[in-house]
RNA sequence: GCCCCGGUAGCUCAGUGGAUAGAGCAACUGCCUUCUAAGCAGUAGGCCACGCGUUCGAGUCGCGUCCGGGGUGCCA
């Protein structure tokens, strides 16, 4: 919007200035920095800084000379060059109130941009074993993969959010705790049984087991592990995206390991590799043992399939069939990147895991490279660790132990010591704002404490609110407004809104950033600097508050154009917290004190 | 050993290769008969871990060192 506008100014005038030979010829990119002060005007370009080499040129000089161009353009208040060849820009307050009625004319559409190639993305998060609620500890990546795809999709990708469902019925791990479900199950029914070894504790255990008891009856004792592992599964999933939808994350493809196992296309996935050559069971280099395990042949006899992913860059080659005939983890992988790539055509398909997984990256890479895919259709984001804070204390979190930090506990926990007077529904709400914003705030690259007392016990030193409140604010001063007499007007008739004070452009040049933010966040998932975006338009807007009175009956004019500014505001505070996920209450009671 | 991430105010963290490095919390001082004080204004707090390099210019890029966190399975 308004820096493109600049950055297109400057580059006729430099396009001008190499047409009258004042300037060589030059390939220099044409930047713009936001001023670092208000006596610096409103943006500054380099390119003087820039270009004085390839130019051979004193900066200064291309300065001026840039300067005097530009100082013909109608739209600058001021241009003057600054320390060693710096452009100051000062714009016309009337351009900047331009964009005023351009923000309400978009509306909703104010975060999107157009982006050059549109592609069709898939985002896979979240995906955790169906083996135990959603922790605090994945919900980062739940709270991150959400705000990514939504800028995804503000910058005009086509993009499917994914979860993969971890249910291979050769399972290990979902075996055990079916196994455990099953203990609880015939314990409650006061029958002999015991715990496996390494089984899994914990009253959501239990609670499963009470689960099945309710839906299936007290009949299922002699059922086989296999059953409990199906059903236990899907109560865990059920309750799983249940805690996932609170949370505002609503995958659109659930996409099942097991389907792929038994589509047949794990086994056409594995075939491809060796028609490749990227996998082969040869135990040593020169020896050829591709074939079937014959009946009576122990599995000894033969040695596992191997990925060559070593070939990729992966440190060393992968079992993909295990001796024992059972396809290892990486083969159900393998098929998914398949799956994503090759059956499904996605242009680029993304990860995003936990700290504990970064392992996968080279393994993950030579995976998609050993199925003849460029990297450049794949990544993988690892978001960092979170430690949750408890009176000054890491809170634990850790699975097996019967002590799961759950979303769930934490959304509820925050919402009832946020707004103890409110409804459930209310506090679930604010628990959920509170918790994505938190999350949200800090790079995903980043190492972060929670401190779950700071954001329970005092609500009002909570950022979330801060944005809230001035979204909240906006629309009371709306609504006053509209009583006496101004109401937003989405027609644009107001030619030339008398907007030149400096904390109302400074506001209006806050708002129209949103969309270079969103695209930047395109660009290299950083999507934290959303929050911070919220909180710099929040605060603008809150000194505007301070410094300019909206409604003045005696000043109709003036009163009006602050009204559109502060629908403009509202719009792009609203738009912000859209791609949070959080919500933007239109009023919020002060919380009690005492 | 190898791999990933970090080191910026007392604490938690922002920071587009650009000018005087920011916010929140914690501490201190003011401002509500006026559109919501969950707000605003102000004070105080810094060898941006260290060294070397690239550059007109480095908190930001590169190499090295130190410190902290995490990972490293024929588990899934």
């Amino acid at each position: 919007m308004l820096r493109s506008h600049v950055i297109d100014i400057v580059a006729s005038a430099v396009q001008a200035l190499t047409q009258s030979g004042e300037l060589p010829r030059l390939n220099v990119p044409i930047e713009i920095t936001d001023a670092k002060s208000a006596e610096h005007g409103d943006y500054a370009c380099n390119f003087a800084l820039m270009a004085s080499k390839p130019a051979g040129l004193n900066p200064r000089a291309i300065g001026e000379k840039l300067a005097a161009e530009l100082s013909k353009h109608p739209d600058f208040e001021k241009v003057e060059v600054a320390g060693p060849g710096f452009l100051n820009l000062t714009l016309t307050t009337s351009l900047v109130a331009s964009y005023v009625s351009k923000v309400i004319e978009l509306g909703d559409d104010l975060a999107k941009t157009k982006t050059a190639h549109p592609k069709k993305l898939n985002v896979e998060f979240v995906s955790v074993n169906p083996n135990g609620p959603i922790t605090v500890g994945s919900a980062r990546g739940a709270a991150f993969g959400d705000a990514l795809c939504r800028v995804f999709a503000a910058t005009g990708h086509h993009v499917d959010s994914e979860y993969y469902i971890n249910d291979g019925v050769n399972s290990e791990q979902m075996r055990l705790f079916a196994e455990s479900v099953k203990h609880y199950y015939l314990q409650a029914q006061g029958r002999e049984s015991e715990m496996p070894e390494k089984g899994y504790r914990g009253d959501y255990v239990e609670a499963v087991a009470e689960d099945v008891t309710r839906i299936h009856g007290k009949d299922k004792a002699d059922e086989p592990t296999s059953w409990f592992q199906q059903v236990s599964q899907d109560l865990m999933l059920a309750q799983q995206r249940k805690d996932l939808a609170t949370f505002g994350v609503e995958f659109n493809q659930w996409f099942s390991e097991q389907s792929m196992h038994e589509s047949g296309l794990v086994t056409r996935t594995l075939q491809k590799l060796r028609d490749l050559g990227t996998a082969d069971e040869k135990p040593f280099q020169n020896i050829i043992q591709d074939r079937e395990l014959q009946p009576g042949e122990h599995p000894q006899e033969r040695g596992p399939t191997w990925l060559r992913s070593s070939r990729f860059g992966d440190d060393k080659d992968r079992v993909l069939v295990r001796t024992n005939g059972r396809p290892a983890y990486i083969a159900g992988d393998l098929a998914y990147m398949e799956s994503k790539l090759g059956e499904r055509a996605y242009d680029k398909a993304f990860i995003i895991l936990g700290p504990d997984h970064h392992g996968y990256i080279g393994r993950m890479k030579a995976v998609c490279q050993a199925l003849g895919y460029p990297l450049e259709r794949f990544e993988i984001i690892i978001f960092q660790i979170v430690r949750f804070m408890k009176e000054g204390k890491p809170a634990p979190m850790r699975k097996r132990d019967g002590n799961i930090y759950a979303l769930r506990d934490l959304i509820e926990e925050l919402g009832a010591n946020v707004a103890p007077n409110s409804s459930k529904e209310e506090q679930i709400r604010m628990g959920v704002d509170v918790t994505r914003f938190f999350y949200l705030m800090r790079s995903h690259d980043t190492h972060m404490d929670f401190d779950i007392d700071l954001a329970t016990k005092q609500s009002d030193e909570n950022p979330v609110f801060y944005v809230q409140y001035a979204h909240a604010r906006i629309c009371s001063v709306l609504k006053k407004a509209a009583e006496a007499g101004f109401v937003v007007n989405l027609e644009g008739k107001i030619q030339n809104p008398k907007l030149e004070d400096p904390c109302e452009m400074s506001l209006i040049k806050k708002i129209v950033d949103l969309p270079y933010e969103t695209a930047r966040c395109a660009e290299d998932y950083g999507v934290h600097r959303l929050t911070t975006f919220a909180v710099e338009l929040a605060r603008t807007y809150h000194h505007f508050y301070d410094a300019c009175r909206v409604i003045q009956p005696e000043e109709p004019e003036l009163s009006q154009a602050r009204v559109q500014l502060c629908e403009a505001t509202r719009i792009g505070l609203k738009a912000t917290l859209d791609l949070l996920g959080v919500s933007a209450p239109e009023r919020m009671d002060r919380a009690s004190t005492e």
